[in-house]
DNA sequence: CAGCGAACTTATCACCGATAGAGTTTGCAA
DNA sequence: TTGCAAACTCTATCGGTGATAAGTTCGCTG
């Protein structure tokens, strides 16, 4: 009788869910892996999506380990970077973007969301503009990895325009600050 | 024997689609509605997702209906209502966004798309900035979209900082032309 | 009428998320 | 040390899902 606890079985998610995408991903498999059958992750979870909300938390952690911005940081430097890390950490699992869209933050992400934001507000941004670019450039950021981490069978049929998706990403930042820099 | 053909299909799907949702919508369910047996579907359509593909081009058929810009017309303001429209037209079914997002453009909305650009570019942007601009707002659009649409049930837990999407939505479409105009 | 293909049916598969309820292990208290 | 309760897992089973195979009917064309 192997025992697991509510850690292992959201390691042991997400490392079931590199291999198989969100679509491949069933309790079943997840069980087999652990060494254990279906319903006892029911145990742990009362549903499967509890399981992906505690997955998607997990996955976003890393973005703990990230400082948070100092009164004297440049914004403009602040800003790409942090949208940069998000983007990351959203590429670092398979099918990261579709697991994370739709969650909300907790209550330790709502904190940090809250300091960012005071740190833009100090560091002279209307308040109203720190907080439109933060949602903006977070929505673009989603958008942009969802569509990255789509179709990744189905090669571009030939006439491929075959984005850069790096490029792209920090193009798009660099508008989303020229457009708040245009309104000092 | 009631026979449907695939138009009946993919608009019975859509409708379908709007009562009970993307994870609502099954064959079975669709099938029942057309007065026919499940795998009847089978025969117009090989996988489930060759359906759901074909309902996410019906979805974005309006958009076709809407009017190429002229070589006279303001750049800017038809940028914002353009994008406002892809908006307006996944707003229009539930779900709308998460059933677009991982989908190539099709021939014809290929060829919209390379018109759209060349007025951009004709009305003085350099090209660059006319394909990174669409790229982003379009990626921007997807993800405020996604978001909307995303958890319709739990209400904001309390604290409930409501964000308004047609605002927030309109003030980004305007950061990004900012941004554009900064660059002339 | 004969025949042929398009459209639909019945039957069935393997798989999925989820629940019920009984069994086992663990830790702590009497 | 015994005993009990809580933590954890098991077996068995449910209804639902996407998909396939093989047979049947419809409607047109020769």
């Amino acid at each position: 009788m192997t025992k697991v606890n509510k850690q292992q079985v959201v390691d042991e998610a997400l490392a079931l869910l590199d291999e198989v995408g969100l679509d491949g991903f069933s309790t079943r498999r997840l069980a087999q892996r652990l060494g254990v059958e279906q319903p006892t992750l029911y145990w742990h979870f009362k549903r499967k999506e509890d399981l992906l909300t505690a997955m998607a938390e997990a996955a976003l952690e890393p973005l703990g380990a990230i400082a948070l911005p100092s009164p004297g940081d440049d914004w403009q430097q602040w800003f790409i970077e942090n949208y940069r890390s998000f983007r990351r950490i959203l590429l670092q699992h398979r099918d990261g973007a579709r697991l994370h869209a739709g969650t909300f933050p907790n209550a330790e992400g709502f904190d940090r969301l809250s300091r960012k934001f005071a740190f833009l507000a100090e560091s002279g941004l209307p308040e109203q503009d720190a907080r439109l670019a933060m949602l903006t450039a977070s929505r673009f950021t989603i958008g942009s990895t969802l569509e990255e981490q789509s179709h990744p069978g189905a090669e571009v049929p030939d006439d491929a325009p075959a984005i850069d998706h790096d490029k792209a990403f920090e193009e798009g930042l660099r508008l989303l600050v020229d457009g708040l820099n245009r309104r000092h």
